[in-house]
DNA sequence: CGGCGTATTGAACGCAGTCAATAGCTGTGG
DNA sequence: CCACAGCTATTGACTGCGTTCAATACGCCG
């Protein structure tokens, strides 16, 4: 009843994500790979591995990170299903992130192999890759203002709009849903400790912005949030 | 003498840039397209303008940025000669950031139709186009990294690193460079305020890292600075 | 029940922001 | 030629937001 994820299964096929793009193209694409099951807490692809195949969440939720050398980590975003994985990746020889499993996931495995020649053949397949690019660059440029400028509430509010925009894009409750992170990796997504996010979260739930019970989020005013976080990542000018 | 930008026009022809490509399809890419001169602070493309083209920057220095309602502003990156300006719109309707150039700036602009008939038919072209929205995309989870968890003297340092390692791939010192931006351009960009960025730089030129002369910087101790901004931003994975 | 991971909350500290004063460079006009 | 305005950069003093450290509570699963 509260796991979101077998709806997610049902209604990836029509609405496959907030991509501007026909369900056709994304298909297809499913249509030339292999169905594989990961269990919560293994990669899809790992930083430095040989790029060999994009991936097509379809079920479950993942994170993207990035690693450094003093071990320090930064989440760099949280996928949802009808999202492709490792499109950043292409015609370069290596990943450059992690990919991992934040519960059970279903994916779709493409070989790189497939895709090109699939690309090739299919002027949708090509313009659904670069859309999906260019929205992940647009996104991140977001995420980037988000970082460089807002204070504490107004990323967290940035970050609460965004799921609920793309909860929505998917067929789900733009008010309600469930959080699949953490609060530590919500900070480490929005650059904040689990300490700032937990006491924004009680804050916000104190002044009515939001009702909060531990991974179960309800958004009561939405229009407030949008108002603190009037940055452009959680509404995409585009 | 102090100029670079009259060698950047004359080196772009065989460093075209820090892109694993060919310089082959960056020249096709180019003979399409139309050249065009700005001057400084006329904009390459503005965030809600229709996509029509993309831009080759020839010569000179842009900023990218995003501006938010409230006014606040993030500059996203700083583009070189050798730079394919306005790529991740490809296949979306309308630019969502806006790109201003610095100096005066020989840009060459390339027709989406004409660019689009390129690339159906030469694979390099293809291949070139998928390489920088994804180095484009590193690039950026690099940046997000910095931003969430460097420090202030980390965030200098990897700039001055980046810059160096993007002079370098254009066959310039990589030790001795002219910024072309000001203190408060770098802080705007690395999520700082001005002061803090002069301060940085201070604080580098007296523990003997650099030699910073307003705008004429000399890094003096490169694995030094390497150490400090451990991040990845700096010493790309891939 | 007890142990572990997760979340909440409090108190004190510190890094970077803010406010402010000064200096230096550049170009313009008297 | 110098005076002056405007922009950029440097430096200092103070403040405050978010971090850090710490204690406690909550839920889940063995």
């Amino acid at each position: 009843m509260l796991h979101t994820t077998d709806h997610v299964v049902e209604n990836v096929l029509r609405a496959s994500s907030d991509a501007p793009s026909h369900a056709g193209a994304i298909e297809q694409i499913a249509a030339v790979g292999r169905a594989r099951l990961l269990t919560a807490g293994t990669t899809v692809h790992r930083a430095g591995e040989l790029f060999r195949s994009v991936f097509l969440l379809r079920s479950g939720a993942t994170k993207r990170l990035l690693i450094q050398e003093d071990g320090r980590e930064q989440i760099l975003g949280f996928q949802m299903p009808g999202d492709l994985i490792g499109l950043e990746s292409i015609h370069a020889r290596t990943h450059s992130t992690t990919v991992v499993a934040m519960d059970l996931c279903s994916v779709i495995e493409i070989p790189y192999d497939a895709l090109e020649a699939l690309a090739l053949e299919n002027a949708e397949v090509r313009k659904l890759l670069f859309q999906r690019l260019g929205m992940a660059l647009r996104e991140e440029y977001g995420w980037m203002a988000a970082l460089g400028q807002m204070n504490a509430e107004e990323r967290v509010a940035a970050f609460l709009l965004d799921l609920s925009r793309r909860f929505a894009a998917r067929g789900f409750s733009p008010r309600r849903f469930m959080l699949r992170m953490t609060r530590a990796e919500i900070g480490c997504f929005l650059g904040l400790t689990l300490e700032t996010v937990s006491r924004v979260f009680s804050r916000f739930q104190r002044s009515g912005l939001i009702r909060s019970d531990r991974r179960e989020i309800e958004l009561l005013d939405l229009n407030a949030l949008a108002r603190l976080a009037l940055a452009t990542s959680a509404a995409p000018l585009n």
